[in-house]
DNA sequence: TAAAAAATGTAGCTTAGGCTACATAATTTG
DNA sequence: CAAATTATGTAGCCTAAGCTACATTTTTTA
């Protein structure tokens, strides 16, 4: 019974790292729909191939990978001709693809080059609560 | 032969994404010496249930994560009374508490709440490379 | 100090996400 | 159109990181 009165420090450690366990867990189903949905903005079909260049995997794992985001319903079909996301799918879609870009602004804003901005924000984007989201789109609205 | 002449822009894509999944394969053991570093810190000996709180997995799990870490040569000893960080889990503890502590006081900056920050700072610290690091901190010393 | 409680350890299961090797299907091309 | 190439798909293996169930050891405490 030591955490009780100790204003639960422990206890919020544990949290806040189940908290980043849970974000990557969903991580890569972000990413296939926000990548799928990008192939989808240029009018092409996706293919299992255009999938395994973008993540640099085996066809093996983008197959896999599909049937996942499938069971979750993200997607419409699994086969080459069929993948489409869901309208879940569509809006995990959009919304990674905004939280993309917030991050990749602030970090051009910081004076990071383009392209480094842009990897980093790959890594960073799926861990920010809304608060700190909000707050940096204040901060790349104001002092221009 | 195919992305070869087309100014590799997949393969970078594909670059991008291997780069965060590498980051996340060390992401645990950087967790873990990060935490007996501030234990140890503290005075205390590391106990296998100390971790357990920390990040609220099982004991089981502790006991398999450091003997990983004793492979990878970052603690000295898998035994409660015995662990403590080499050299190089010294190095990469100290880095970590540094990126830690730098991404936490963007956010506070950016006007999140300390505690936000801190659980923001969490999944996001592992990502950054060390020109957006760089960056962060000359906004940060600038314009207090 | 002996019993109870807490901590540690082992065995063995699960899922996710990688892989290669080996088909089969579909597209391109000579 | 037939052959070659490219794209998909299946089977089966691996590691990391979770778990429960069941010892065993260590520490507390009555």
């Amino acid at each position: 019974m030591e955490s009780e009165n100790t204003d639960s420090l422990e206890h919020d450690r544990s949290v806040i790292h189940q908290r980043v366990r849970r974000q990557h867990s969903s991580e890569i189903a972000h990413d296939y729909v926000e990548a799928i949905h990008e192939i989808r903005q240029t009018g092409s079909l996706v293919r299992v191939s255009d999938l395994q260049e973008v993540f640099g995997v085996s066809h093996v794992t983008v197959i896999r990978t599909l049937k996942r985001l499938y069971e979750k319903e993200l997607i419409t079909g699994t086969k080459s001709k069929e993948i489409s996301l869901t309208d879940l799918g569509e809006s995990i879609a959009r919304r990674a693809q905004e939280k993309h870009e917030i991050v990749r602004n602030l970090f051009v804003k910081l004076g990071v080059s383009r392209e480094q901005s842009d990897a980093d924000a790959e890594g960073v984007e799926h861990h920010l609560s809304e608060e700190t989201l909000n707050a940096i789109q204040r901060f790349l609205e104001s002092t221009p």
